[in-house]
DNA sequence: TTGCGGCATATTGTATGACCAATTATTGGA
DNA sequence: TCCAATAATTGGTCATACAATATGCCGCAA
């Protein structure tokens, strides 16, 4: 088998998922370590390595003398990014890349002007082109990011990127409504650039926030085509089980 | 001193001290486990435990017959954490949340404006007794953010809270700041709440921005006083100095 | 000389057993 | 009945031993 993960991480997570599973409910104590030692058939420094990455990760609390009581409230950290949709994503990066571009027009300097100019002709080249990895258009939002000239900001909205480019879904999304919204996305893009370029913070602030609702509505266009195609198959399928059905009844 | 403290979670915050002083920078390799227990006067055990518990928190990697190593892209190690300034936080903070507060204005559930409420009563109470671990303060924005019902944007202003109080300069700015404000503080609060719990989205979010921007004069404030406390504490030195050389050519 | 394989060594991984300290349950006496 | 002393339970720490793995050195062969 799968000798290759440490033990104490293979009792960790098995001691996790009982949790999760309700075996050991909130506020409950766990077994002591001797007896879970027994069960888990290793040695009690093991146990005793994995309550302490239980402990790190705030989903049990150590009492000595007494015992270890399982948490509540914190399941957040472990399926948070697998759960998270698309919706909330964009709705995210709306609020803090809309005061970005806003606080941007007011700082930006002369080279990134220029830097935006350069990337806003990128994503025009990939779009007559075919079907793109959109590193132009996280380059001409980071840009903006990096106009701020704070760090924080711009730490935040890479981690927003990041989240996107990593979860698949939401990836899929995101692709599927760039490819269909070619033109709006350009003079969208457009409409950015001119606003910083003029120092309009208001302005850029509306574009920006223009930019998202464009590719919102486009989205939640695509979900619905995704549910109503969806839905189709769900009753095709039934329409095959339902044939299958009557040929059993022969039999 | 404080022997309540379990060993392990002592070794834990000392080593975590060093790395983020840089004496184990990013991507060297801690020294064995041995020459770690020696050094700190305690068995390999407790040692191993307090890795486990760095390794849980991402600030480690342990490699199985090689070493641990310092991981950097981390909120604690980072260089980037280091650096940032307070201003630099506040101001991501009033962006973000001043968003936020407008979405939770429409979004808001009863439940959680009775919890904001709770959540302000305790930051009066703070205020009334002595200095306090302004826990309050987070949770009542902690609550807004979860009043957006978006869980990234809730992420986003967490990671905000958690560089505030993982970065001791920019903590301790911060609470000489509240402390100082008390009044305005408390104020501030009310004047978000009501809003919020109104459903007026562009009060809240006035509401909040001016929460900040008092903070931030506030901090402005505090900085040009430090800066005049150092510039003072200089002179006297120099004068010290004078004195003493005037002794020395005396022997 | 250079490349490669295998061995020696360093380092972490796991186990055993013992004892200490804190907490909790029990029991005995007032 | 209540409280205090005591015993049992449970986590906290330690010393030690051996296994598993990674790394680098060294010699051998091409």
């Amino acid at each position: 088998m799968t000798n290759k993960e440490r033990l104490y991480i293979t009792v960790f997570n098995e001691i996790s998922s009982l949790i999760k599973d309700g075996e050991y409910p909130v506020g409950s104590r766990l077994p002591t370590e001797r007896e879970l030692a027994e069960r888990f058939q290793v040695s009690r420094p093991t146990i005793r390595e994995a309550i302490i990455a239980l402990e790190a990760k705030e989903q049990v609390s150590v009492k000595a003398g007494s015992g270890v009581y399982v948490l509540g409230n914190n399941l957040i950290n472990d399926d948070f990014s697998r759960e998270i949709s698309a919706f909330e994503l964009l709705e995210a990066r709306v609020l803090l890349e809309g005061e970005a571009a806003a606080l941007a027009a007011q700082m930006i300097s002369p080279e990134q002007v220029e830097a935006l100019s350069d990337a806003l002709k990128k994503i025009e080249l990939e779009d007559i082109e075919d079907n793109s990895p959109d590193g132009a258009d996280r380059l001409f939002h980071t840009i903006i990011a990096q106009a701020t000239h704070n760090r924080v900001i711009l730490k935040q909205i890479e981690f927003l990127w990041d989240i996107q480019e990593n979860l698949d879904h939401i990836k899929a999304a995101h692709r599927s409504v760039c490819i269909k919204e070619k033109k709006s996305r350009i003079v969208d893009h457009k409409a950015i650039f001119k606003a910083i370029k003029d120092g309009d913070a208001n302005g850029a602030r509306d574009m920006m926030r223009g930019h998202f609702k464009d590719l919102l509505a486009a989205m939640h266009e695509e979900t619905e085509r995704q549910a109503v195609e969806a839905a189709q198959k769900k009753v095709s399928q039934m329409r095959e089980r339902f044939s299958l059905g009557a040929l059993s009844t022969n039999s």
